[in-house]
DNA sequence: GACAATATTTCGTAATGCGAAATGCTATTT
DNA sequence: AAATAGCATTTCGCATTACGAAATATTGTC
């Protein structure tokens, strides 16, 4: 899926190839041949030869000795996690995490808007069930913010024109029965939002899992991200969500947010 | 630093460039204009503009709308995090690591050999002192794998020929006053490290920490990681490491191993 | 030890990326 | 409001760089 971002008039055909390679070794867990890199991008067999050696030579993809295939390199997770260490709010927000995270019991996200969308840059699980798994596969990922209540809280706070970026860009998919699709309903629901300072996700995004979320708000006062409470249907009657899961994701955003400088 | 690898006799310039511009940024929490990186690498201003935009299509980088700085990008993010999910006995270990982090109230490291250094994976700091600052910056960074427990656990299960090849590329540098840098003793002491099942390191990385760590094994008894606690060296008797939490990391490691598939 | 299936290297060619200079943009100053 | 300065960004003719078909080396198999 091809960003939204204009494409330069002079992209680079190399970084072009290096991008598509990533994305193919991305999903291919134990690498793959350089025959088979040829196969699906098209690239003469040498190509793709010189494009990964270089690669591995920084250590941006690595080839399994004994088996030749090439998968991605460990360069890619110290640069990640660089850029992750370069948000400070984020190491401002963990111990808060964590503390919502174990008095609630459930699982708990900080998200930012990023491209259109809702990223996920912190995830803590209670410790009932932290796996781990997939915390790691989720760091990074993405997410519609239309359909999940961190993403409406971000939407809350744009201006009209980013609002209406978003919405041209990425529309307004149906992802279970209960998402909104109608510009004006999310417009008059955002408002809502807005005002009450937190976010519902009535089973929007996935069916079985509702979401509370509130801002995060740094000195000036601007949201930059968002946190919430992720809870399957099933152990949620709505009410609880709206009552004490809301007032615990609330109080622990502001905590956050006073530390970060947040004035009031 | 340059890596080890032997130089491929055709090195991509872009890739090359592509290395640099990631490191530079990977080092400026803030990002950098086009000028400075201009200035940093030599490269003309329209050279950097063209790259710089070229990974910006991609989500390699990202600009900051208002300073026009460029940063690393969360596509980075998301393929690291997809890296570490494909090493599947990272995901297998966490739960045990977690727990033993809670059991003995100390921090937990999960590491692998690549590129002859030893390489964090995962880290697991007690609830009583977690921080996550440390641990994402952490995260795919390295020490050398003779002066850390989890590192000579590693070369100590290496053939004679890896082993060389870890030396001659990586020397023995002396970090601290207890650093082993003679190879002969460090031989020595790998045969007792090997033979123990477990490694100590006795302040020989850094003054103040000591670390003991146990090797991981997979289905056919190859040693794939390590593990190991890591206590300041204040509250550490030497006795107490070498005792409980000595048998508490062998003990976590063989169940680890176990659930590996290791028999026995 | 020959064969097959790979990965890797070579090398002449032209397309690609290069980079100096021109242009455009934004903020600050007077 | 106009001028200036300090940027980022774009343009475009040129030569270097990467291209990729084919040759060669390596590895595993029968």
């Amino acid at each position: 899926m091809p960003p939204n971002r204009s494409k330069p008039n002079n992209l680079v055909q190399t970084i072009e190839r290096v991008a598509l390679i990533f994305d193919i070794l991305g999903m291919a867990p134990n690498g793959i041949s350089v025959g088979e890199l040829s196969e699906k991008t098209g690239f003469p067999k040498g190509t793709s030869h010189r494009l990964l050696s270089s690669l591995a030579y920084f250590d941006y993809v690595r080839q399994d000795p004994v088996t030749k295939n090439y998968q991605l390199g460990f360069k890619l997770v110290e640069l990640g996690n660089r850029l992750l260490g370069h948000l400070d709010f984020r190491a401002v927000a963990r111990p808060f995490l964590i503390h919502l995270a174990e008095r609630t019991k459930e699982t708990v996200h900080m998200v930012i808007l990023d491209r259109n969308e809702a990223l996920y840059i912190d995830k803590v699980d209670s410790s009932e069930h932290r796996s781990g798994l997939r915390m790691v596969s989720m760091l990074g990922s993405r997410l519609p913010a239309h359909c999940s209540a961190v993403g409406k809280v971000l939407l809350a706070h744009l201006s009209d024109a980013a609002f209406d970026e978003v919405i041209s860009h990425k529309g307004l998919a149906e992802r279970t029965r209960n998402t909104i699709t109608e510009v004006e309903r999310l417009r008059a629901h955002l408002k809502k939002v807005f005002a009450q300072g937190y976010a519902l996700d009535n089973e929007e995004n996935e069916i079985g899992i509702r979401c509370v979320a509130a801002p995060i708000r740094n000195e000036r006062g601007a949201v930059i991200a968002a946190i919430s409470i992720s809870v399957p249907a099933l152990r949620s009657e709505k009410s609880k969500l709206e009552t004490t899961l809301k007032d615990r994701v609330v109080e622990t955003a502001l905590n956050i947010s006073r530390k970060l400088g947040y004035p009031q």
